[in-house]
DNA sequence: TTGAAAGCGCTAACAA
DNA sequence: TTGTTAGCGCTTTCAA
């Protein structure tokens, strides 16, 4: 035999093992998995890694976790990774932080203030480096990060907490030029179908439709509050379609709405665009396969979700708390009446 | 003062502050803040809660994983957390899992079964006490995992690997049932959109197709073959309508593409069932809010999902490997032709 | 019922 | 360039 003979030691192989097998320390073991922080002869690296090799050795993350003080993982909450805008947001953050060596924990918190709650400080408690947070409240409770000192990043929202990193678009901005596009395309009634919001203040979707409609010179269309989902917009369709004053067009806070404000539409025999035109806000994949195609207001989310990954554990790391704006675009297809 | 003045001292609070805080020993602590496995007398209980509270403190989870060689966490593989289908997987494995104490970790492979052994080598060394495995080939590489000991269980597959849990559905009898359903409303041309998978045998649903049509005696119809995606199913639509033979029916093996394909009728100005019928396979809900409404078979994803859990660590654990079939359902709406 | 202490696998400061 | 070793925070055996 050459060396020591391959440890039949139980379990899973550990530095020990490799620095045994390679006729090294455990140091240097260290040295050549993490290229550092002193060098290794090339010699030795060499033996080092085939030592590797041999015993097929992984390191134990949770060692290295509890020593550095740093898990390498990064917390998602959103209130829901079933609907298409945060399984994007999921993906991108993936992506960014798979990019970085970090990996993602997700936990839904269903729209469910106490269960957010209870996310966040496991998530805490298990030293992630950072956390992404799609809160479903406005100042949602950030105490139990901030006492194990981990950074966060608020998604989704306007400008509201002062000492916090956060990253959203310009709702009321976005909803304006949704609004104007239906406006322009010569609508004089068009209805609101809006996403119940939990804040105090009205969503800036729907400060944007006001806005729209009085730079236009029109009067207030309809409006029909629902859940965020497929089936809010079916429900908040049917009202709309049942008011008084039915509208020409309908501008939906979220595709997901749209989705359902399409069907009750086309359950009533109405053509989209002829009968009633709809624009939408968010882009996700979904709208552009409805039918008709959704006109609907885009928000960067990969973008939005690598910034927020880079202001946790990337460049931007330790950058003072500030909210960022990002760009909207209209992306203009056949529900509001393009041809 | 009444106790020890609460430590200055600086970093995060550690079981060790605790203890010195509320006056006893270390262990104490972990046996109040563990439930066990020794008994606290109530007020010793009651002053290391004190001191908890007081303090602030969060068990390290890191160290915790380290001592106990389980971090509590499971890893989930998928090709893409976008896919509604994927989505709903990871929303159900995730409840599953949090309601076992367990977070999730998730991981997109984006069809690239490079990045999927990487994904699942990285979930490995840090520690996961399981992975849910929805490959994106037949027999995926565990080697890492069961060096590792690490139980695993694939999703979405066949009867392959005799060594491994897996769960799935009976791909075969469930496009059966979808295309018989076709072949009952009198279709005499059935095509087939089906997606492309890695294997070198015949998908499932193509074989269903294929039985089904043999079992009503009908020719083989059409068939385009393209990605599981929506755009997948918009190419294949189109191909199909371009084809000799017009099938005047299709099933869709995949939701995502029956949506992709619902687009490329339309624009024909086809109308959907009366020109042409369609049915898929999966039952996500964007399936029920298409337009048409799409017949589909479902797929028992929370049901999988909460059996993959339980296998890796709930009750199941340490049963031996077993292909488990779940059963479907044909979701009857409109698409089919139905009223 | 409580406490002392060994050690999980790793990193890095310090020594050689 | 390499090795020795202290300790990260926790669990749990063993002793008191």
């Amino acid at each position: 035999m050459t060396t020591q003979p391959a440890s039949a030691s139980r379990g899973p192989v550990t530095r020990k093992d490799v620095a045994r097998y390679a006729g090294v320390s455990t140091a240097v073991v260290s040295y050549v998995v993490n290229g550092g922080p002193k060098k290794v002869a090339p010699a030795t690296e060499a033996k080092v890694q085939d030592a590797i090799r041999v015993l097929g050795y992984r390191p134990n993350a949770a060692a290295r976790a509890l020593k550095l003080g740093s898990s390498e993982t990064i917390g998602l909450v959103v209130p829901d990774n079933t609907n298409p805008f945060y399984s994007l947001l999921a993906h991108a953050v993936e992506d960014a932080a798979a990019e970085l060596g970090y990996a993602l924990l997700l936990t839904n918190s269903a729209g469910n203030l106490a269960k957010e709650r209870r996310n966040i400080r496991n998530l805490a408690a298990r030293q992630v480096d950072g956390v992404v947070l799609a809160s479903v409240v406005f100042e949602p409770d950030l105490v139990d990060l901030e006492s194990a000192e981990i950074p966060s990043v608020l998604l989704s929202h306007s400008d509201s907490q002062a000492e916090v990193t956060s990253m959203g678009v310009d709702l009321v901005e976005g909803a304006r030029i949704a609004v104007e596009h239906l406006a322009s395309h010569g609508h004089k009634n068009i209805g609101l179908a809006m996403g119940t919001t939990t804040g105090d203040e009205a969503d800036g979707r729907e400060q944007g439709w006001l806005k729209a409609l009085a730079d236009a010179g029109l009067p207030e269309g309809p409006i029909a509050r629902s859940a965020f989902t497929r089936e809010g917009g079916y429900a908040a369709g049917k009202r709309l379609l049942a008011s008084a004053q039915r509208p020409s067009a309908i501008f939906a806070s979220s595709d997901l709405q749209a989705v359902g404000l399409l069907r009750a539409l086309h359950e009533a025999g109405l053509s989209v665009p002829g009968d009633i035109a709809v624009t939408s806000f968010d882009g996700s994949v979904e709208a552009e396969y409805s039918w008709p195609p959704l006109t609907t207001v885009e928000q960067p989310v990969r973008e939005m979700a690598e910034a927020a990954v880079r202001a946790l554990v990337g460049a931007d790391r330790g950058e003072p708390p500030r909210h960022r704006v990002f760009p909207t675009r209209l992306l203009v297809r056949q529900s509001c009446g393009c041809p």
